[in-house]
DNA sequence: CAAAAATGCGAGCCTTTGCTCAGGTTCTCA
DNA sequence: TGAGAACCTGAGCAAAGGCTCGCATTTTTG
């Protein structure tokens, strides 16, 4: 069971290679084309397989993008939680510069295919995942700060983080789409640390 | 030339009600149904008119859409515009409250149709009117920084303007579509001001 | 009150696209 | 090695949806 394919598991090499491939071709026509170019015919053909081989191990175009969905976000999730766990006994302005870096990180790779499948998501069912990753990463801070109570000021910390986290977000994202060259400077990174330490220590 | 039809211009009253109606119905459909199920024909029945009205008025389906996102962006504009006009020469915090306050309303005022157009604003050329709008919300915050020296921190006013305005726009989106209860409660919002007004004093 | 202009109608054309199915090829295993 | 399982193929079906076009109705104008 490598990628959610309700239908049929890949059991051979070749087949677990199919797979692969389709989920890559779909990636490659999000980035290049946009989610209106992403036909099931059009998969297929630019994974050099056949639309009857897609619909082996993908029961229709929703199970299709809901796979690709999940394996985003999980690599999204998979390095947040690292970079949190490799700062999280330092001092706060570097936990918060490394979380950031990571986020930075996740967005400059692949921006176009994080987009769209944004714009996909809901339509998929593929927001709850989404949510249970941002969650996940709220909780995180929000741990990170209860366990601070001295260094941080008062107020739920719950709220805090969640504020925090989609603030970092936001403006990362922002940043991505609208603003690459400041991405570049240090300067950037370094107004967004100050923004959430000031906030948090009040 | 009211909406944006490309076609034609409405000339008596009874087209006006017509063009009207279609803007309704597709708001309409977009806020109960979702954008997949924004088809031409539904628009027509549900404005109680005839496919061939609608296309009288409306080049192609594109058009409509953008009509929309344009007519939205707008209200969305002119409230912002007035809520930082009629705080500018207050206080920080209560600029920055009367501001935020006039986001949130905006927000909560039919998000579901301000989340889908968001969602079909890029294949619609809609993003340009998009990103003009919060560049001038940027532009007039980043005014608001620079005339008043003394009582900021240094850096770039405009870089600080963008992350401001991300990050409340990300913070109020993200309550109104996770936490709406938070919003009823005065916290939140005070939460919100402080971050702003925390980061801008430095 | 015509004639002309503006507006409205909706059956149906035509393209796109998700998906199936009947039949072939490759692999596994006893 | 041969039989059965796994895998692949791609022409084409059926549904959906954008849009047109010929004609009817209403409003304006002279």
């Amino acid at each position: 069971m490598k990628p959610a394919p309700i239908r049929k598991s890949p059991r051979q090499a070749r087949s677990q290679a199919t797979v692969e491939a389709i989920l890559t071709a779909a990636a490659r026509i999000l980035t290049r084309e946009g989610f209106e170019a992403l036909t099931t015919n059009r998969v297929a053909t630019v994974a050099g397989v056949s639309v009857g081989s897609l619909y082996q191990y993908f029961p229709n175009k929703e199970a299709l993008v809901r796979a690709l969905c999940e394996r985003h976000t999980h690599g999204v999730r998979d390095r947040i939680r690292q970079r949190f766990q490799e700062a999280w006994a330092r001092p706060v302005d570097e936990v918060a510069r490394t979380v950031i870096e990571g986020m930075v990180e996740v967005r400059r790779h692949e921006p176009r295919l994080h987009q769209e499948l944004l714009r996909l998501a809901p339509a998929v069912g593929g927001l709850e995942e989404l949510h249970a990753v941002e969650q996940e990463v709220e909780a995180l801070l929000a741990g990170f700060i209860a366990s601070r109570p001295g260094e941080f000021g008062p107020g739920d910390p719950e709220r805090r983080a969640f504020l925090v986290c989609h603030a970092v977000q936001a403006c990362v994202h922002g940043a991505v789409l609208e603003r690459p060259a400041w991405l570049k400077e240090d300067g950037f990174l370094e107004e967004l640390v100050s923004l959430v330490t000031r906030y948090l220590r009040g």
